[in-house]
DNA sequence: CTGTTAGCGCTTTCAA
DNA sequence: TTGAAAGCGCTAACAG
């Protein structure tokens, strides 16, 4: 228990407390192969005595030796579905032995050039990376990663050679319109994200398809897609709901407008309206039961993307760099929070 | 452009290219101290043109040299709370050239003193942790972190060594819990943390000494503090609804317990009851907005607290590893969501 | 201003 | 089964 105020502490220092050689040591704290047990119980006591911690930095100096680091790059830590996700990869990770290096890019991509270049000088063996909008293949192709195996994941982005596992986007946002569709609703409002990111463009395709089935138009009127934020979305929700003829219900394209439509729905009802649009969301959240107005979430399992996305970079390290790209969909589905009363939308819309 | 599928590439490969030694090399890349401008100009092209990235492993393995990594150990990732808690880290960090190491201990105490032991491998700077609940102070002990400073956040521990900062728990739920006695409430339910979690403790402190300072008893029956997901809390929360005298408001330690507790609220609601307890919530949460029974939040900047905790480490750094520790409060301000309509709690219960 | 030498902590040879 | 030597990529310290 002469555990003193230990730092800079070496092999070598636990090797001259156990009697042994450095090499014993390096021996017995690799696993153990060909030491005698004797010897072993030795360093490990010298070591727990110590306080000995390996330096795994000088450890993965040695060619061949893996950094034990696997990078992220997130675009919003502050948004739980991406908090899920990195518990995800977290999870995966540390069953493999592997450490996360984490990086917030804030949807900037000079950001998240940086990042990629720092996690490529620390080594990591793979990189998970949610590309910033408008994100290019520049500081993601081989090259610049060192030919370290690259996981695209929510996100695609063109002409990059990467695993890739997203969301089922397209077909999640095509059950979800035509639930609305089917409910009866023609005048349906669309709030969304820029089409730079490709959920942006996804889910909006996937909402048009359903329209475009249906016969319907998707009105410019009724289209926004330019909200980061539920701040923003709030705005554009206020001005849906402005017009002289407002849409019967709206489709979020993820979770921030959904906040901001129901927070802007809400305020309305408040001020005296007796009457709100329904609403379909994409991504689940927290207190989706208070919803005022009919609502139906586009669900999945944030978790699940951060650990199949772990589970790819794993995968293609076994596989080597060579086999084709792999893309992965994890399902979503449709989950009716509080379901359309019947007869709603004949008498629906602002009193006249 | 002659960017090849560049991997293991050194200083040496860098210098050969531009036609001089490693060290001009090294020289210019760390800054161009003492390099004639017209060789850092070759050797950044050089690097450049290869695809160079410095190996900060290998800087970093020469003692006095930084690693420029911080390690952050946190409970709960998912918790969006904790997400904009990282958020503000890893923006000081990235302010001062750090990278993040990031752990998730789940909150189990074994997880947690893996991660700091491997942090310390790791040669991290500092770590910054939010302890787990019931954590002691053995592996958080200066002699097994190898002298690393050590910021606390958001929770305490008692007998460590370090900095630390925490929100103005005991103050805010004093405030919030005089703001039900205020508004004219007698029977308050308390909703809460394990009492092994500091915040735990500290928040039910401040409510009973403001319950204390009415002249008002804490009934056992009225109290649960064994929640930590919003699942349970609205469990606990049905409990409470069900008695036969139910409390008028509920005090809400945090807002894993505040979400359930609204959720069972509103399906009590939603299931012919003409009324609902009063909530005071510590934390603030998205859609706050669509509480159907009024709402006051404690309300605090998780982002700053993040960041007030890099601050530390930084200043820490700075000031040396003697200076007494230092405590730092984030305060926190009531704000009433949906205000306390007059009248309302002479005629509140159930109906009988 | 530039280059050479040496060594950080560890582990892969290779020899005993 | 154990140890000695060498070297991973980088940069202080010292020449030149």
């Amino acid at each position: 228990m002469a555990r003193e105020h230990a730092v800079g502490l070496t092999v070598r220092d636990v090797a001259a407390r156990a009697g042994v050689s450095p090499m014993t040591v390096s021996r017995t704290l690799a696993g153990g192969k060909n030491v005698r047990p004797e010897l072993q119980q030795r360093v490990w006591a010298a070591a727990r005595d110590l306080g000995y911690h390996r330096n795994e930095n000088a450890r993965s100096l040695r060619p061949g030796q893996p950094s034990g680091l696997i990078g992220i790059a997130i675009t919003n830590l502050g948004n739980p579905y991406y908090g899920e996700f990195a518990i995800g990869v977290e999870e995966v990770a540390a069953q493999h032995g592997r450490r996360i290096l984490l990086g917030n890019s804030d949807e900037d991509q000079a950001r998240e050039r940086q990042l990629v270049a720092d996690f490529v000088g620390r080594q990591v063996e793979g990189l998970i990376v949610v590309p910033a909008a408008g994100a290019k293949a520049s500081h993601l192709s081989r090259a610049e990663l060192e030919g370290r195996p690259l996981v695209l994941a929510s996100r695609l982005v063109d002409d990059v050679w990467a695993d890739v596992v997203v969301l089922d986007d397209v077909n999640g946002a095509y059950q979800g319109a035509k639930h609305l569709i089917a409910a009866g609703h023609r005048r349906i409002g669309y709030l969304g994200n820029v089409a730079s990111v490709s959920t942006g463009q996804r889910r909006f395709d996937g909402f048009c398809r359903a329209m475009a089935e249906a016969g319907l138009a998707v009105e410019p009127g009724y289209v926004a897609r330019q909200q980061q934020t539920a701040a923003s979305a709030s705005a554009a929700m206020e001005q849906l709901l402005r017009l002289p003829q407002p849409p019967t219900a709206v489709f979020a394209a993820n979770n921030r407008n959904t906040i901001g439509a129901l927070t802007a729905i809400a305020r309305h009802l408040d001020g005296g309206a007796g009457w709100g649009p329904s609403v379909v969301s994409f991504d689940t959240f927290d207190l989706a039961e208070l919803s005022p107005v009919p609502l139906t979430l586009i669900a999945h399992d944030a978790r699940a993307l951060g650990r199949k996305a772990a589970e790819l970079l794993f995968d293609r390290a076994d596989k080597g760099p060579d086999h084709p790209p792999v893309l992965q969909t994890i399902p979503v589905s449709l989950r009716v929070v509080r379901p359309e009363p019947p007869g709603r939308i004949e008498g629906a819309g602002p009193a006249t």
